[in-house]
RNA sequence: GCCCGGAUGGCGGAAUCGGUAGACGCGUUGGUCUCAAACACCAAUGUCCGAAAGGAUGUGCCGGUUCGACCCCGGCUCCGGGUACCA
């Protein structure tokens, strides 16, 4: 019988439908483990054999922890909200949800054909009504608190209330979007629709005016992880700044805890790098400067890292959208800083970013006083300086930051060295080293002792107090758009009034149409009904990373009606113990998530401070796209080695008509109509296409289906392959060079069961030999797996198998735990082979082999001998000799006297079972 | 600009602790089987010199530490990723 790769995968992926092989069940008794993918978000494309690799690594992790006796969670589900749904909506008309569910049908249909242990009992839709009823109660939730910065915690919003009632904002220390201090009579006079403004300022989740990125093309907002170099990472379209009014939730309350927490995780460290640099703390002080503005005198605080080169301060700079502006703004300046403004507002996003350090700005007409010098220093507008970050003004000191030095230079400002003999008259000193001087009573100190000490005298004197500040903005929460979750409140006299818990989930209305009205609504401004007793319900629907941030909380319980995870199967499952999925995330999902369940968790819901206890981040699989060469306005096509010779346009050619990069000459042909009278230059008679990596995309024409490699070699050749590729973590591009080495590889297991077609495996007692080799494979697979090194792990097989088969060896004692060992990476073949071997059940609840390590001993040695550090030759040696009888006896050889002619041994280097090291003088 | 990775044969990649560099697979070449092809199997395969034995050389570049360096240290070059007026 021939290895039948198509009727044993149809088999056992029938047999573990059937009998629901691997549904996880909380279970005491036994350890758990849970192992989550990045569910994916179906799009209309279908997978390609990129999407599969991560999948991949985590199942043969699952498959390896099921063997080793846990209890293993392992679940899929669906990323179901999101933009290509609702623009292909747009587009046809058809119902995103009925697009969804097609495309759904057929992810699921693909990732069955590649033989994943999934739990699909416990499979999650975010755009389930049932599901995403949760994502509205965590919103709610998010609503109805606010953070404590003492407890370092969120906290019913009721307790902040009550202490505005009883002492104002007196004491108070809660995250704000802006410091307000207000008494309580102050508070009790106010009303219901001042208060709820009041609150707004408090509320994680919250409504509030700020810059966003805003895409016309979308019509949406955006948040900054969904924007990169000005355009929409969905899309590719321009984004601008705008102020607009959105929901937000208070990230930046948890930038500390976010940050800090990190420091346990066992994550990659570049991928923790890159969370770190996106919540940016810097470690400065706060200072206030007496702004002065005609008559007028204001207290404008400031924000500066650099609070020892504050004697340095020449002139300070405002944010052209900072509260500051207007208030000083002088008569004389008014004309020219509204031209300004005028100007900076006009520019998108884009242009801003492209005209880097072209530096402008505007004088205010103001003047600040230095608390410490009591110098008068002018208050400029500049585009430099960021709203969202400090206080959206700052101190510039021209001497030493680069940016305040192009502006001082730009405009004529004066620079005032500090430190001894740094030379200025190029370029800033921004190096925080050297001794101080032009600073009063930080002279003669360094600059790493100057900046405390300023600090210190700063607070002691009341000027300002020392501070930390983060990079990481809040999110912005709303979109404008159709195919996201609806927010659960109301708007009664226009206040934001939360629906009750019991009525959610709040289902997506019908509309007529998935664009935004007529009077730029969202499309929810389309439904009708869409009011509670006449007052109109929020017309956004929230971002793509609502419902990704909790769902792995929702697999440990999917069909608790009561709670997003009932306590018993939190308590048990905890957080995910191995998660895969790509870097892409890392400031997006993988911050938010983190947010949500350090939210939770001060609520009580979850036991766990982080979620994702270890992450691994799978490489992307590039494409290797195929280009043919057309000569200049002619239907003749050339061959990529004589291209040289003509004026030719380089085309995308579909792979699949592309075999080792020779054009299959009638495929193209029939590929469009347009190529249906091709010519062709060949050379040796063949077209040879041109090739390059880039990424996997239909527009490339590069895509490779796993269906189709799953046809002609099967799904356990595809997993292996995917894992024999490279590393899991590294990118690589998508060749099919090597396959049918794997797939070899894999008939050479199946012969080794068989004999003449026919089943045979021997009860003999194997051989040395043969049990050498075998724990050999125990330990390395075991330890391979433990590192995710999967590619030698392949390799590994590779060499036992051929070890095997030379000796002919078909015996059940090596054999059985061979294809327990390799169940994990080709479970089909596994479980056939394993039936065979007259096992009923799948291979799956059998014990990972236990590895002993005397079979593996060995009693001789191999020294590598060398002479001044370069190996000339190697000898056998028993174990048990000592080094110095290795010394003596490799002393003696002939070859040594070869080696050494004429010369003297001077010492001899004894590494035990590794080499000796000869020096010759 | 700043932060983090990486560079090893014709190709993908091994070498997990500073100890025989190039495992494993692909490709290539030669051979066995076959009427032939496919499948399978065997052998060779870093580079240079040599018929061979053997020798020289070799992990991006320059230098250092060491008996010994792909690995550690210092200085570069190139490539990839992240981030970008964050005061």
């Amino acid at each position: 019988m021939e290895y039948d790769f198509r009727e044993i995968e149809k088999k056992w992926q029938a047999y573990w439908a059937a009998n629901r092989t691997f549904r996880a069940e909380e279970d005491p008794s036994r350890p758990k483990y849970y192992v989550l993918d990045m569910f994916p978000y179906p799009s209309g494309a279908g997978l390609h054999v990129g999407h599969p690799l991560g999948y991949i690594a985590s199942d043969i992790y699952s498959r390896y922890k099921r063997l080793c006796g846990f209890n293993v969670l392992h679940p899929m589900g669906y990323d179901a909200f999101g933009l290509p749904a609702e623009q292909y909506a747009i587009q046809t008309g058809q119902h995103p949800a009925v697009t969804t569910a097609r495309n759904i049908a057929r992810y699921r249909e693909q990732l069955d054909r590649i033989g994943f242990s999934f739990d699909w009992s416990r499979e999650i839709r975010t755009c389930d009504p049932e599901y995403y009823k949760w994502t509205q109660w965590a919103f709610l939730k998010m609503f109805g608190s606010y953070y404590d910065n003492d407890l370092q915690k969120a906290r019913p919003i009721e307790e902040l209330t009550a202490a505005f009632e009883t002492r104002g904002t007196e004491g108070v220390n809660a995250a704000c979007s802006r410091e307000l201090p207000f008494t309580a009579d102050r508070w009790k006079s106010m009303s219901d629709r001042e208060k709820s403004d009041v609150l707004m300022n408090y509320r994680i989740a919250y409504q509030g005016e700020t810059a966003v990125n805003w895409c016309p093309k979308l019509g949406t907002v955006l948040a900054n992880d969904e924007v990169k170099d000005g355009y929409s990472v969905r899309g590719g379209y321009p984004v601008e700044q705008k102020k607009m009014t959105q929901w937000q939730l208070r990230v930046s309350a948890y930038a500390g805890r976010l940050l800090d927490d990190l420091e346990a995780l066992d994550w990659s460290d570049s991928l923790k790098d890159m969370q770190r640099n996106w919540i940016g703390r810097s470690e400065g002080a706060e200072m206030v400067f007496r702004a002065i503005n005609g008559d007028a005198e204001y207290d404008m605080t400031i924000f500066t890292t650099r609070a020892d080169t504050v004697f340095g301060v020449t002139f300070m700079v405002l944010a052209p959208e900072s509260e500051w502006v207007e208030k000083l703004t002088s008569p004389e300046q008014k004309a020219a800083v509204e031209e300004y403004l005028a100007a900076a507002k006009k520019k998108t996003e884009r242009e801003r970013l492209s005209e880097t350090r072209k530096v402008t700005g505007v004088f205010s007409g103001s003047y600040a006083v230095n608390p410490l010098t009591g110098d008068r220093v002018p208050i400029w507008i500049s585009e430099y300086v960021l709203a969202g970050y400090g206080t959206g003004a700052i101190m510039a000191v021209p001497a030493h930051d680069s940016r305040d030095y192009a502006f001082a230079r730009r405009f004529n400002l004066p620079i005032i060295p500090l430190i001894e003999g740094c030379d200025v008259s190029e370029a800033a000193f921004d190096a925080k080293e050297g001794v101080m001087c032009n600073s009063g009573f930080l002279n003669g100190l360094t600059v790493k002792e100057a900046i405390p000490a300023a600090i210190e005298y700063v607070e002691s004197h009341g000027i300002g107090r020392r501070k930390v500040n983060y990079r990481l903005r809040d999110a912005i929460f709303s979109r404008q758009r159709y195919w996201g979750e609806p927010f659960p409140i109301y708007f009664k006299d226009g206040i934001a009034t939360p629906m009750p818990f019991e009525s959610l989930p709040l289902e997506l209305p019908e509309v007529d149409k998935y664009l935004p009205t007529e009077s730029g609504e969202p499309p929810l401004g389309r439904a009708e009904h869409w009011d509670v007793d006449g007052w109109p319900i929020e017309k956004s629907t929230m971002p793509g990373f609502a419902g990704s941030s909790a769902y792995y909380l929702r697999y440990m319980d999917p069909h608790n009606g009561k709670a997003l995870v009932g306590r018993e199967a939190n308590e048990y499952w905890r957080s995910v113990d191995l998660y895969v999925g790509g870097t892409e995330h890392a400031t997006g999902h993988l911050i938010y998530s983190r947010f949500w369940n350090k939210f939770l968790y001060d609520l009580g819901c979850v036991c766990e401070k982080e979620p994702f206890r270890k992450l691994i981040n799978q490489g992307m699989i590039q494409g290797r796209s195929n280009f043919v060469y057309r000569i200049v306005n002619t239907n003749t096509f050339v061959s990529a080695g004589l291209k040289a010779d003509y004026e030719t346009t380089e085309i995308h050619v579909d792979v699949n008509i592309v075999h080792n990069d020779r054009l299959d000459l009638e495929a193209f042909r029939n590929w469009m109509p347009e190529y249906r009278n091709a010519e062709f230059i060949l050379e040796n008679g063949e077209y040879v296409c041109g090739h390059a990596i880039e990424k996997m995309s239909k527009s490339m024409y590069n895509v490779v289906n796993p269906d189709k490699v799953c046809d002609t070699y099967g799904a356990d050749t595809l997993r292996l392959y995917e894992m024999f590729l490279g590393p899991v973590e590294q990118s690589k591009p998508w060749d099919t060079k090597g396959i049918d080495g794997v797939h070899r590889f894999l008939r050479r297991v199946w012969r080794l069961f068989h004999e003449r077609d026919v089943f045979t495996v021997s009860d003999e007692a194997p051989t040395p030999q043969e049990l050498k080799t075998l724990h050999k494979l125990i330990f390395k697979v075991k330890t391979d797996i433990e590192n995710f090194s999967f590619n030698t792990a392949v390799s590994a097989f590779m060499i036992a198998v051929n070890e095997l088969y030379e000796h002919k060896c078909s015996k059940r004692a090596v054999l059985e735990p061979l294809v327990v060992l390799l169940s994990p990476f080709a479970p089909h073949i596994a479980e056939e082979l394993w039936e065979k071997l007259g096992h009923s059940g799948s291979v799956s609840g059998a014990e990972f082999p236990e590895y002993v390590e005397s079979y593996t001993e060995e009693d001789s040695c191999t020294y590598a001998v060398s002479f001044n550090g370069k190996t000339r030759f190697t000898v056998d040696l028993p174990k048990s000799m000592t080094r110095e009888e290795v010394d003596s006896h490799v002393r003696g050889l002939d070859q040594t006297e070869k080696y050494v002619a004429g010369g003297k041994i001077v010492k001899v280097i004894v590494v035990p079972g590794k080499i000796v090291n000869i020096v010759v003088k």
